[in-house]
DNA sequence: CTGTTAGCGCATTCAG
DNA sequence: CTGAATGCGCTAACAG
């Protein structure tokens, strides 16, 4: 535990100097001449001193500390391919700016009120809010705390007043269903996401652009949530109409392998009697077979993009409350549609 | 930024007490009047006090965290599920003791660093492992700096003197191929994952334990990384003795998968013509086709055997540098072989 | 049970 | 350019 617990001090009295200059020198500070800077690095190399962290932090007025709070349903799986390339790209940023990104996992009320507490404590200078789920207790946490925070998801913007990056869904949505219209698919099943979603929603819109007069609300599943069985789920239900309809748009990648799946358990061959796209472009689109067409996201461009808004905000550029940029989207063809 | 630092000044003012009867209120200590117990808690409730982290961790000698350090390379995806899982057992156990933990990733040179200084500035009280990648220099910092630490993996225990927690990787995969053996697959081809890493080498020892007399190291291709690609590559390199053999044996599932998916574009059935194993039973292994006979391995169960230990360690309960932990796995017999 | 005091390790005035 | 002093917000003795 305590080892050789060497502080400024110690450094200072090494090198013969007060331990003022010492912080000047470690704040890359001017007004440090060069025979106390040596002597002081020498201090500090054979000391191996490093400033502690909770007195810096106490001392100035910033951690750079930047919290990536990623929150999901307990029983999910935590780490989805997209959130871990956005963490990627925003780690990349935030550390070439200086602040270190730390993942916290809010999955369970205890672990919400947990870090609700932190948030209030000054634990971090921004965050970085991931949000998967439909709880969102933490999201109001940053609401009447007013601390740095950009959203991943565009919500509905009256309640949630503060800045968001999103991929374009209903764009996007809307694109591939034209696609599949080209195609002279024209009887589309919809398999929809989970309803507390906002991307769940902007992805049915999207789909309800491009279909139009054609739009029919008696084809539309409704998942409970984002993973595989939905879209299985959604195939049994409407086994009914698997000879009348030529087509399934999907909420996502998950939803659309698990249609697919038990397509093919029925007897059905994707995409001759029934085309099938996703949403996503993750890695599982190529693992199914047949190899799934679907929408692209850049992930860790949302992660990069998210982090530079947190870095100008938290360099004091103005950014309004309701501000959000959408990232585009694009449609990748293989051989599901 | 600074809305309204209030301190524990303030609240002390409020409720009418001196800031340390606020102080040992706020840390559950005894010695409290409920009078006062009552004031300082309506004086919190008011001014929407959260006491500052920093200071509380500068003047006790701990931050309740616990660093949860994955270190792989850049190019990989940073979180596997089995990781995912690891994390989200981790982050329970941990959870449930009172400490905070907050996930860094170490995948550039630049973000080791990063996290190297924060380690020697004290940034939390406790870290945990995760490696994935060749490079020690993260874990070296660990040992001339005796902080609390558990890793995941088995290294060369000499090297690498503190505590770990690991599968029984050897044990797993001399059981899978056994289960070969007893099928009448006995000419098996072995894909190696990469050389760098213990469970790699560890579960090519229990091939070899079982394959015994049997064992042909021609009929080893050892993959540069633990990826798709790696199985694929493997079965394009072996065509000549894809006639002769009638089993592989995978040093982990996206290898089982890229080895799979190359038999099948190649003509070969599986496991007809040749049956096929992976490691690790990630969410991949029901999505191919054939689905996947693996070994399964509890990941949540490694994160929470982790935290445990580390907890230990914390406690101040004594534990041996070299201890070790080996958690059991267990065959999924499916389809592929 | 409670007020007072002295640090925790460092940044930042302010003289010099 | 540098040493000394003050405070960041909180905990932990210490008297009372």
């Amino acid at each position: 535990m305590d080892t050789t617990k060497v502080t400024i001090r110690d450094v200072a009295h090494l090198a013969g100097v007060s331990y003022g200059t010492v912080s000047r020198y470690l704040n890359g500070n001017v007004h440090v001449s060069n025979r106390a800077a040596k002597q002081i690095a020498e201090a500090i190399e054979i000391l191996h001193y490093t400033p502690n962290n909770a007195a810096r932090s106490l001392a100035k007025h910033h951690t750079h500390l930047v919290a990536f709070i990623i929150q999901v349903e307990s029983k999910s799986t935590i780490v989805q391919p997209s959130v871990s390339n956005a963490m990627a790209g925003a780690n990349q940023v935030l550390g070439d700016n200086g602040y270190q990104m730390v993942i916290l996992i809010a999955n369970s009320e205890d672990s919400t009120k947990r870090i609700t507490k932190l948030v209030h404590s000054d634990f971090a200078d921004g965050y970085l809010l991931f949000s998967m789920s439909n709880n969102d207790s933490l999201a109001n946490t940053f609401l009447d705390s007013k601390r740095p925070a950009v959203r991943s998801e565009l919500g509905d913007s009256d309640k949630l007043p503060y800045p968001a990056v999103d991929f374009a869904n209903r764009a996007g949505q809307r694109a591939i269903t034209e696609y599949m219209l080209k195609k002279g698919r024209e009887r589309l099943l919809y398999i929809c996401g989970p309803g507390y979603s906002p991307s769940s929603i902007n992805r049915l819109k999207g789909f309800q652009d491009a279909m139009g007069e054609r739009f029919n609300p008696e084809l539309v599943y409704y998942a409970d949530d984002w993973e595989i069985p939905g879209g299985e789920l959604a195939v049994v239900e409407f086994q009914n109409h698997l000879n009348t309809i030529d087509g399934i748009v999907c909420a996502n990648d998950n939803i659309a392998v698990g249609a697919i799946n038990q397509l093919n358990r029925m007897g059905f061959r994707v995409p001759d009697d029934i085309a099938v796209t996703g949403f996503d472009d993750s890695p599982m689109a190529l693992l199914i077979n047949p190899k799934l067409t679907t929408v692209h996201q850049d992930s860790e461009l949302h992660g990069e993009t998210m982090a530079n808004l947190l870095l100008d905000i938290l360099n004091g550029n103005p950014v309004e409350d309701h501000h959000f940029t959408l990232l585009p989207t694009s449609i990748v063809e293989r051989q599901s549609a």
